[in-house]
DNA sequence: CCCGAAACGTA
DNA sequence: CGTACGTTTCGGGC
């Protein structure tokens, strides 16, 4: 175990320094949403129609372009500046009941219907008021002055719709892509931060607008302000200007909170006068002049409601205190800031389809907020286009030199065939900025053509752009190419923007990004270039196809620059993740030796065993059946056997190997034991049948290492997949024997990080005993184990360091106590001792815990200590299971993700070191927390220290990051 | 031929 | 009623 400084090549060297460690960062994010007690909407009244009032009415679908133009003409000129509030959670609430809840949700279950309705209102607000201001202001979960002047207020309120809370964050979150602000100021309601704004736009000479379903703001309407206060479908709003106001409470608006006083405001539990309501109320307004000349008139005030006016003064006089309405908040935003510059059209699709907004809004939406965007609305309809041209033979560099030496970014799409380690090209193109795209033939090239193309790939200072680098990386360097200056990859850059999508197709991602389609011809790029009849036509389609692709990609990569930037992971993109496509193709195109004699000999002594197995189940039973049939199994356990029933699965009865271990326990039966024996053997026969068809003809084995499928930041591995090989049983463990060092090399080298992702949990919740832990412990579950026990270290049990084993493991993984439970044979009431015994001696390890999972429900995502992202909208659904399952995929993603961020960081290190000390061994696996290489005899020792050293400095933790290194001629002998 | 479910291998 | 993956097999359904 060695714990080296930092190594001066480390590429996060500085990035550690420059980003705190999560949960540090200061973001733009709006604030959280107002906690359950805030129903703005409850304020509401029965829309009346009361003459004189001016009314829009209009729902979105009716509305045509014409008209609203005109209603626009008709309110304002074009020039006036105008400034648009809105009360987030006023109006939001009112969406939330203006629209059926449960016809508005996703399939993971999260309501939309406030979401809908609210961008719904905001997209005919922008349309007909056309504002050059805009903001919505927030409630905040703090108490305000109104509580601490009054200890009721707001009581009583009946509780908020459990669908509502979580769409406020959705809302902020698409008021932020689309650049509206979101204000919000402790210690006050949203009333006051629009007081503000509405005082300050005044004074500016501003026109303003005020979208509230809180009547508080009536006392706001002047000439020059106007509320919009909804009625029952929210796109009904009524325009409140001073006439309106007094025609409906016949009370000017600067009176209006001295009527509100007297009436009470039932909702914000302030009582009024009892049998004083709106019409007593403005008379006796109107008759004295105000509520203040009232009450120094009150005696004069006659009948039974003078009486109750004089014995419920004191509740006037406060609510006349309260409901006024504050003009000077500290906002921390100048009015003259809060134009809507700059919008996201990524984000707001990625958001919308998220939330599976499939409808029109959309559209409106795009459409309102002006596609000012290139490739926009009009370009949809064409998608993309090239002026393709075809250099003549020997023509390549000086259309290279005419078209591709700026600075300017190339696209370049390739059309083959890859995996395996290795590649084959059959079409090339490029696309440079301007415009004009070429498209190679590899074949076809003579040796200027190819000369200069060569020099154009291998030249760093032409930056490029590909899809999916690494399968055309290979396809290259097999023909002798090598490729410097990516400077994106629009699959991996898709991939950190949106970590959850599986599949990073080209067409879709332009699509959402570019609004643009690219059209496809029958199947993927492998099928490019197959053109059997020689027909010209096709030949062409297939050139220009490639030239789209690449057009794509260039145009692509711009717009998910922006987005990277955006959710702040550029640098993860171009220090980390484009860097590793080189490292992995490597990996990939060298593979690992296989022993393909003694996997065959494996192979044979399994299926013998299986066989065995097999005949000795029939037996048994009685007849022949298919041991691998589930369903054949459960109807002859607990059927015709009638053994005891186990765990509930869709299909009936489960028979996995817990199952089956529990009923050998159980019954005298032997079927169980065979059926586990004939598990394994199948098992691991399949695992070598597969290993053995994947051996090339180098005698190696080539896997493919994913870098996109993953949603926490790991990699993958498939066909075959080597980060699965067995390593827990001792028949599992022959299997790594068979992946040998190769001709040329004497070594295989192992080095694995210890407890990563518990040292990682270490240094982000920075628990001081998890801290000492790491630093003096040998055997760090026994140090735990002490701790938890209160008991010296030397004096550990083995059931003792195992429970404790257990726990520290299911910490990163939100293991519950029935779990824990349940994998220690204890009850849940000892598992649950156990862990409130390990959070007594590591409280803050809870906290983070917590802490994690409660920041990425306000902010919809998680981040690792490189800041890559996890987005986990269900953290905010109403179904119980999804929304515990997202929070454990929360507290999980920043520790597996972390170290994923960690090893990737190693893994560039490593491959920088063995490239500049002048190795010739080399990287040949990553397993999560594991890399595998191929070392020269004489290069052992450099090489063991050199991993050793990147490993462990590849990012400065708060404890130490501990690898341990084995050698050996195999895997299984490399192991330690 | 495709796809989901079940099972099980790894970190 | 712990996270993250990939592969195999079976069997229903197209």
């Amino acid at each position: 175990m060695i714990s080296a400084s930092r190594s001066a090549s480390s590429v996060i060297a500085h990035l550690s320094r420059l980003r705190p460690a999560a949960g540090g960062r200061r973001r733009r994010t709006p604030p959280a949403g107002s906690p359950p007690g805030r129903s703005p909407a409850t304020k509401s009244e029965p829309h009346p129609r009361i003459p004189g009032v001016v009314k829009t009415q209009v729902t979105p679908e009716q509305t045509s372009p014409s008209e609203s133009g005109a209603a626009a003409a008709a309110g304002a000129p074009d020039a006036a500046r105008r400034l648009l509030l809105l009360d987030g959670h006023s109006m939001a609430f009112r969406a939330f009941f203006a629209l059926p809840v449960e016809k508005f949700g996703t399939s993971t279950g999260q309501s939309t219907n406030a979401v809908y309705g609210f961008t719904s209102m905001l997209v005919k607000l922008l349309r007909e008021e056309q504002p050059t201001h805009i903001a919505v202001a927030w409630d905040r979960s703090e108490p305000t002055f109104r509580h601490e002047a009054y200890d009721d207020y707001k009581a009583g309120r009946s509780e908020t719709p459990p669908e509502f809370p979580g769409q406020v964050g959705l809302l902020q979150e698409l008021l932020g892509l689309i650049g509206v602000a979101s204000l919000s100021v402790a210690g006050y309601e949203a009333d006051d931060i629009i007081a503000t704004l509405a005082t300050q736009g005044c004074a500016r000479g501003m026109e303003v607008l005020i979208a509230s379903g809180d009547r508080d703001a009536f006392q706001l309407v002047t000439d020059q302000c106007t509320v919009l206060y909804p009625g029952k479908s929210l796109s009904d709003l009524t325009r409140m200007t001073p006439d309106a106001v007094e025609a409906k409470y016949g009370v000017a608006p600067e009176r209006y909170r001295d009527l509100a006083a007297l009436v009470g405001e039932k909702s914000d539990n302030l009582p009024g006068v009892p049998g004083v309501g709106p019409k007593t109320a403005a008379k006796w307004i109107t008759k004295y002049g105000s509520l203040d000349a009232l009450i120094a008139r009150v005696d004069e005030v006659t009948g039974k409601a003078g009486q109750n006016l004089r014995d419920h003064l004191d509740d006037v006089l406060r609510n006349q205190r309260l409901n006024i309405l504050s003009t000077d908040v500290e906002i921390g935003a100048a009015v003259d800031d809060l134009t809507m510059d700059g919008w996201d059209r990524a984000g707001v699709n990625a958001l919308f389809d998220n939330l599976e907004f499939a409808g029109t809004l959309r559209d409106r939406l795009f459409s309102v907020l002006g596609d000012t965007e290139p490739g926009a609305e009009a370009a949809a309809e064409e998608g993309f286009s090239v002026d393709l041209t075809a250099p003549g033979t020997g023509e390549l560099a000086g259309w290279l030199a005419s078209h591709a030496t700026t600075n300017a970014r190339a696209g370049l799409a390739v059309a083959g065939s890859w995996g395996r380690g290795t590649g084959e090209l059959t079409g090339l193109a490029i696309a440079v900025a301007a415009g004009p795209a070429v498209y190679l033939d590899p074949a076809l090239l003579d040796a200027s053509d190819e000369a200069a193309l060569a020099g154009w790939l291998a030249d760093p200072d032409h930056p490029k752009a590909l899809h999916d680098a690494k399968g055309p990386l290979l396809g290259l360097e097999a023909r002798g190419w090598t490729l410097a200056g990516l400077t994106s990859d629009t699959a991996l850059a898709a991939y950190l923007a949106l970590p959850g999508q599986r599949k990073f197709d080209l067409a879709d991602l332009c699509t959402r990004y570019l609004n643009k389609e690219l059209r496809e011809e029958g199947g993927g790029s492998d099928q490019l270039t197959l053109d059997i009849a020689g027909d010209g036509d096709a030949e062409a389609a297939v050139r220009e196809e490639l030239a789209l692709r690449a057009r794509a990609t260039l145009e692509l990569a711009a717009a998910l620059d922006a987005d990277l930037a955006r959710r702040g992971a550029t640098r993860l993109l171009h220090e980390v993740e484009l860097p590793l496509v080189r490292v992995l193709a490597d990996m990939e195109r060298t593979g690992i030796a296989a022993d393909r004699g003694y996997l065959d000999g494996l192979e044979d002594e399994f299926a013998a065993a299986v066989r065995q197995a097999v005949a000795e189940a029939h037996r048994v039973v009685g007849r022949e059946f298919n041991l691998g049939s589930p369903k054949q199994l459960q109807q002859i356990l607990f059927t015709e056997l009638d053994l005891p029933k186990t765990k509930r699965i869709k299909t009936g009865y489960t028979t996995d190997a817990d199952a089956l271990a529990w009923l050998a326990a159980r019954t005298d039966n032997e079927l169980p034991v065979i059926l586990l024996r004939h598990r394994d053997q199948t098992k691991l026969r399949t695992t070598v049948e597969g290993l053995v068809k994947t051996i090339a003809d180098d005698g190696r084995i080539h896997t493919t290492f994913n870098q996109t499928v993953a949603a926490t930041g790991r990699l993958s591995s498939t066909d075959p997949n080597l980060q699965n090989i067995p390593v827990r049983t001792d028949a599992g463990r022959r299997i790594r024997r068979a992946f040998v060092v190769g001709d040329g090399y004497d070594h295989l080298l192992t080095a694995d990080y210890s407890q990563i992702e518990l040292r990682i949990m270490a240094h982000l919740s920075e628990d001081a005993s998890l801290i000492e832990a790491f630093e003096t412990g040998h055997d760090f579950h026994a140090e735990i184990a002490a701790r938890v026990f209160g008991i010296p270290a030397g004096e550990v049990g083995g059931e003792a360091r195992a429970r404790i084993k257990a726990m520290n493991y299911g910490l990163a993984y939100g293991l519950s106590a029935f779990g824990l439970s349940g994998q220690l044979g204890i009850t849940p009431e000892e598992a649950r001792g156990l862990m409130d015994d390990y959070f007594a001696q590591f409280g803050r390890v809870r906290d983070y815990l917590h802490e994690v999972v409660e920041r990425a429900r306000r902010e919809g995502y998680t981040e690792t200590m490189l800041g890559r992202r996890r987005y986990l909208p269900d953290l905010t659904s109403d179904n119980r299971q999804r929304r515990e399952m997202a929070e454990r995929m929360a507290l999980n993603a920043p520790i597996q993700g972390s170290a994923a961020d960690i090893i990737k960081v190693a893994m560039l290190d490593v491959a920088a070191a063995l490239r500049d000390g002048g190795h010739t061994s080399r990287l040949l696996l990553q397993v999560h927390d594991e890399l595998v290489l191929e070392v020269v005899g004489e290069e052992l020792e450099a090489v063991r220290k050199l991993v050793s050293e990147c490993m462990a400095s590849a990012y400065d933790l708060r404890v130490p990051l501990a690898v341990s290194v084995g050698v050996g001629r195999n895997w299984h002998d490399a192991a330690h």
